[in-house]
RNA sequence: CGGGGUAUAGCGCAGCCUGGUAGCGCGGCAGUUUUGGGUACUGCAGGUCGCAGGUUCAAAUCCUGCUGCCCCGACCA
């Protein structure tokens, strides 16, 4: 992509409304505009690293079983109204009225209608294990929302949706989530840590929540140091052993982890003292078991090998992509921008052609930029006439890992000069050398 | 939902106290200049001063009401 074709609106001066860096960040790095209180547009920036956000998430997901389907927005009351969650949510419920006047509500999240759509074909434990998920936007009417992305109303959720005949079937499908959460994460290069959570107004008893540490994290969170080095599961983790999937849940949960809800000062206390990791923390993740909670009261039942019909066991699962935008820029930022991790970067590779109308540099940046785009590499060619400082500051700002930087000095040489962003690392390489290391 | 702020050009702000028909910086556009860390200069464009009422010869400025947005707290992916 020509920066020159491409839209990117940088902010110069901070929003005053912005407080904390992955805010202020995506609002200078034109990612993001803000429509209404916790409402955003996804400027083409932020929607790459959305769209990047998703799909690992979406990978994940289906390498452990899950399977994906897209329900509406848009829901009916009546579906609210069997489960009686219609009077019992509150004003957090967005709720309208069709030109009917029907009541309908934007979803806030999707139970009732997976319950629904579950108990409208499924029949009998031999469809079983079933998980189903989408990635669609909610609404919650927050009171106060804030943080941009951290805290919305509107926002990008991934809710998967667990059934299973017992009690031991749906242990096995909250464990496979369990490990594709820690994977999905990982893969972002965030370290999450499960922590024992309250099951809030979904319900249920068996909950965790997967946060990841940052020094603006919502949350005060306690934990043993230890999880900082647990060994993330790898590609090819079979998510059908029960045994293997336990053992790994057993280690990730063996040791003392709680955000300040659940605190047990007295357990924490008991954690040798270079072990205590207190810290703040942003939620990710949540994960519920909730059992027969909503099959119940919809009647949402299948028929076991003994052709007696029972209400399923069900959990529901969550990650907020648009949170998690807001979480890897909390995590990877530094005084002058964005730091994005390969998996989720918008880009891989910007061009900085810091003489822009000299032949040479145009030359060596239009062959650098058609070598890479034909490898199959996205890069950004910042082919703007822009002074080579404000080309350096664009690209800091937003954050691409690997900065190429063309100018007369070096390309005299020869050579061009390849800076990492993540730690600042600068070598003077030939432009084949160069491809060669974008490529490995 | 309680408490506190704020609203003037795309962004950041001054002007308001003491009423007289709107200004600065950045950004944008045209040009000159410069070419390895946000260069300098010239010119130009851009504003229903959040909305509605009121007071007044005259309102960005004073009064009343409303709304949006932000921050702190209680609540959530």
């Amino acid at each position: 992509m020509r920066l020159s074709r491409f839209f990117l609106p940088i902010l110069r001066e901070t929003p005053k409304e912005a407080e904390i860096a992955s805010h202020r960040l995506m609002l200078r790095a034109g990612m993001i505009r803000q429509e209404a209180a916790g409402i955003y547009s996804f400027l083409p920036l932020g929607f790459r690293v959305l769209q990047k956000v998703c799909q690992i998430v979406r990978e994940e997901q289906n390498r452990s079983g899950a399977i994906e389907l897209l329900m509406p927005t848009i829901q009916s009351a009546d579906l609210w109204r069997e489960s009686g969650r219609y009077d019992a949510y509150g004003k957090e419920m967005l709720r309208i009225k069709d030109r009917h006047d029907r009541d309908m509500l934007y979803g806030p999240t999707n139970e009732e209608m997976i319950t629904a759509i579950f108990r409208s074909y499924v029949r009998s434990y031999k469809d079983l294990p079933l998980n189903l998920y989408h990635i669609q936007w909610k609404f919650r009417d927050e009171v106060r929302p804030r943080f941009g992305l951290m805290r919305g109303r509107e926002f990008l959720m991934k809710d998967a949706y667990s059934f299973d005949l017992d009690f031991e079937g749906a242990k096995h499908a909250y464990n496979r989530m369990f490990v594709a959460y820690l994977r999905t994460f990982a893969r972002m290069g965030l370290r999450s840590i499960p922590m024992v959570a309250e099951s809030g107004p979904i319900g249920g008893n068996l909950s965790h929540e997967f946060i990841i540490l940052a020094d603006t994290g919502e949350s005060e969170v306690f934990c043993h140091s230890d999880y900082l080095g647990f060994d993330v599961p790898g590609p090819d983790v079979d998510f059908g052993n029960v045994a293997t999937l336990q053992k790994i849940v057993d280690q990730w949960t063996s040791l003392y982890a709680a955000t300040s809800d659940k605190h047990d000062e007295a357990a924490y206390a008991a954690l040798s003292g270079d072990k205590r990791l207190s810290a703040r923390g942003i939620e990710v993740g949540h994960i519920f078991y909730f059992g027969t909670k909503y099959s119940t009261p919809m009647k949402a039942l299948v028929a076991g090998p003994d052709g007696v019909e029972r209400p399923v066991h069900m959990g529901s699962y969550g990650i907020g992509p648009s949170r998690l935008v807001g979480a890897i820029i909390e995590a990877f930022h530094d005084e002058v921008g964005i730091k994005w991790p390969q998996p989720v970067a918008p880009f891989q590779v910007i061009i900085l052609n810091l003489k822009q109308g000299g032949s040479d540099t145009d030359a060596a940046c239009e062959q650098l930029y058609a070598a890479l785009t034909a490898k199959g590499i996205d890069t950004l060619y910042h082919d703007l006439d822009e002074r080579p400082g404000a080309k350096f500051a664009t690209a800091d700002l937003i954050g691409i890992p690997w900065q190429i930087l063309v100018g007369p000095r070096s390309l005299a040489e020869g050579k061009i000069e390849l800076k990492r962003r993540s730690d600042g690392l600068r070598e003077l390489l030939s432009p084949t050398d160069a491809l060669i290391r974008l490529s490995a």
